[in-house]
DNA sequence: ATTAACCTTAAAGCCAACTTTAAGGTCAAG
DNA sequence: CTTGACCTTAAAGTTGGCTTTAAGGTTAAT
């Protein structure tokens, strides 16, 4: 098949698929003698994992690294895995923190708002104090 | 105090707190003759309560609209804030799916690299079937 | 033979949230 | 009265992950 019936059946628009290509995260694909070029379930598969990997919070650099296919450093890869779940569960917990801490400011206001039609800054504070750093990604 | 020094307090970088400036999201300093930038404590919390929003996922516009000091639509940034905690409800949760995907990955790839040292493109198919869409944010 | 739908490329543009650069002006210490 | 740390501005650059544009070449149908 040609790229643009790659992108219909992966959902992924033919220039991502020409520019992933550019950035080293698929091979060079085959090419007609017009010069087009060709591809096969393989690479629909390919796409799939991408997108697979990315909805997991890899960019598209580390899946260079780690699907570098033919000398894969399966160690390496799994560490890799590993250490990004590590991060997603930290930054779930952050999350939960945050969500309850939003749950918090919003009773507040409530509150705050229902009498002196003002934000409160002190229960602002109180929470902000309280709350983490970042939450990235 | 000067830009300087508010920065040194807040850990918000001179450039940024002018960059906030320009954006509309602090008003504009006080100045000296000389045209240096004035700040008091005051603005050491503005600008905390803006990494706090941060860390909540809002975003410099929308906290632009919600913290316009002078005619805050209250049931507005109520709203606002609602939404924002549905939508981080969400996310918790999409990760947490994620999370678990990732770790039965991991498990599956352990297996499979014992054995035969490939990737066992089944394995990750059945996954990424099941995986929801995005992370987003 | 023409048209429309496809494909090719390099290069530029887009978004948010900054950061950096260039070319200055101010101020306190020695 | 000079040095160095600080401040000013507008404008350009950065990052990641694309998308869009411009200027073409190919293919299939009519």
């Amino acid at each position: 098949m040609k790229i643009g019936e790659l992108a219909k059946q992966s959902g992924i628009a033919a220039s991502t698929i020409r520019f992933y290509e550019k950035k080293g995260l698929l091979p060079e694909a085959r090419r007609l003698a017009s010069g087009y070029r060709v591809y096969d379930d393989n690479n629909l598969k390919q796409l799939q994992l991408i997108r697979f990997a990315q909805s997991l919070g890899f960019s598209l650099e580390e899946m260079t690294a780690i699907f570098d296919n033919n000398r894969v450093d399966h160690d390496q890869a799994l560490q890799h895995l590993q250490q990004k779940r590590q991060e997603l569960e930290t930054l779930v917990v952050h999350l939960q923190e945050k969500q309850r801490n939003l749950g918090t400011l919003i009773e507040h206001l409530q509150h705050s708002w229902e009498n002196d039609h003002c934000m409160s800054p002190e229960s602002l504070n109180a929470l902000m104090r309280q709350s983490g750093k970042d939450i990235k990604q």
